[in-house]
DNA sequence: AGCAACCCTTAAAGAAGGTTAAGAAATACC
DNA sequence: GGTATTTCTTAACCTTCTTTAAGGGTTGCT
């Protein structure tokens, strides 16, 4: 069943027993999501975390001439804290979002709303505290990432996330994979390309 | 007192009674640190969380070449989630730092050791909850970085930064801004030009 | 006050990355 | 299973940013 793969996440933190899940469970409403589909758009509030079961989804943020930018992917198979995707500010503030979140592929997902989450936070610190060691390790990823950006040539972000995420490197089309390092999806082919003749000629 | 300026940033997420003030009073150091000083260096064990009471640090990593890299400026009358510095990874995991923390400015400090904030968490749910609020508030601003490299140009990044820290932009030395925008302070030197000259000549 | 260390700027050459356009290959969907 | 859409690649040209080198200005420290 879906809500076993929420339990399994909680595993990798403070494992949650019988009384834990079972709150946990009446708080969390499970939707399908069918590909292409956003489960929040721009200037919409972000009432939900949600945590992906099956699928895949990207977040990302659209500039003054339209272009797309990915700021997170989060999918099944993915490194745990990965799986659960929202916007952060939006959800708390309750003011509109600036990224839009979407499907890029057929997904299952589990959300919970803020009153729901407030109350497991309330009444049960282990709560606070799982939540709170999520966001921690989305942190440190999200600093290496900087480090990344400020350090790094568009190659070298490269090999990082095929090694990095070698699961999200083949289920996702380069076009989402540039977007997300930054780079148009023709110099990624170049890149590309540079890489696959170092193999062939050492 | 010092200790007030803690109790200060605090009053911006849920405000501590007398006697959780009382409780965090005791398990808090405070440390006087001259300019250059470390607090972190690459390899040791974070070992606590820091306030900035007074001065301004800077949090950076070296690369191969030993080029620095900076994470983050955390300074008095800055952002009150950004007056808190420390390696998350390596003090929670306990594993050897891959940064530094040095004073630019002379400073004063508050630390936390991990016993005394598990000890906090443990015994007042409060302190998970402000703890938890404050990485939440580093986390949106991360993010924004993150978007900004990979979406806007140098001079844009550079436009930025003056109108969203005019605190940091005065009292650091240009080399360390551009360090922290990911560019040389050559070419930051020649974008300073070129923003002059825009600004005279419209 | 004076010297060393740091900081800022300029400029020329070159590398990294973007833009435009167009065709080929793969994939989704009915 | 076939067509429309998306995705990937190539190449020529252009912009952004780095590298190297050098000179002048500030700042911190005793």
């Amino acid at each position: 069943m879906t809500i076993q793969k929420l339990f399994a996440n909680f595993d990798n933190y403070l494992p949650l027993d019988e009384q834990e899940r079972d709150d946990l469970s009446k708080r969390v409403v499970e939707r399908r999501i069918k590909r292409r589909q956003f489960i929040l758009q721009e200037n919409d509030i972000c009432r939900h975390y949600t945590f992906v079961a099956e699928g895949c989804f990207r977040k990302f943020q659209v500039d003054k001439k339209g272009v797309e930018h990915n700021l997170q992917f989060a999918a099944e198979n993915d490194r745990p804290a990965a799986r659960w995707i929202m916007e952060i500010d939006s959800f708390y503030a309750e003011k509109p979002s600036r990224v839009y979140i979407e499907a890029i592929e057929p997904s299952v997902i589990l959300q919970i709303s803020k009153p729901d989450l407030l109350h497991l936070f309330m009444h049960n610190p282990k709560f606070d505290r799982n939540f709170r060691v999520i966001i921690e390790n989305r942190f440190v990823e999200l600093e290496n990432r900087v480090l990344q950006a400020i350090s790094s040539t568009a190659e070298e972000r490269y090999v990082t996330f095929l090694d990095q995420y070698p699961n999200l490197s083949q289920r996702l089309p380069n076009t989402q994979i540039a977007s997300y390092l930054g780079i148009t999806p023709e110099f990624l082919s170049k890149i590309r390309k540079e890489i696959s003749k170092k193999q062939v000629n050492p």
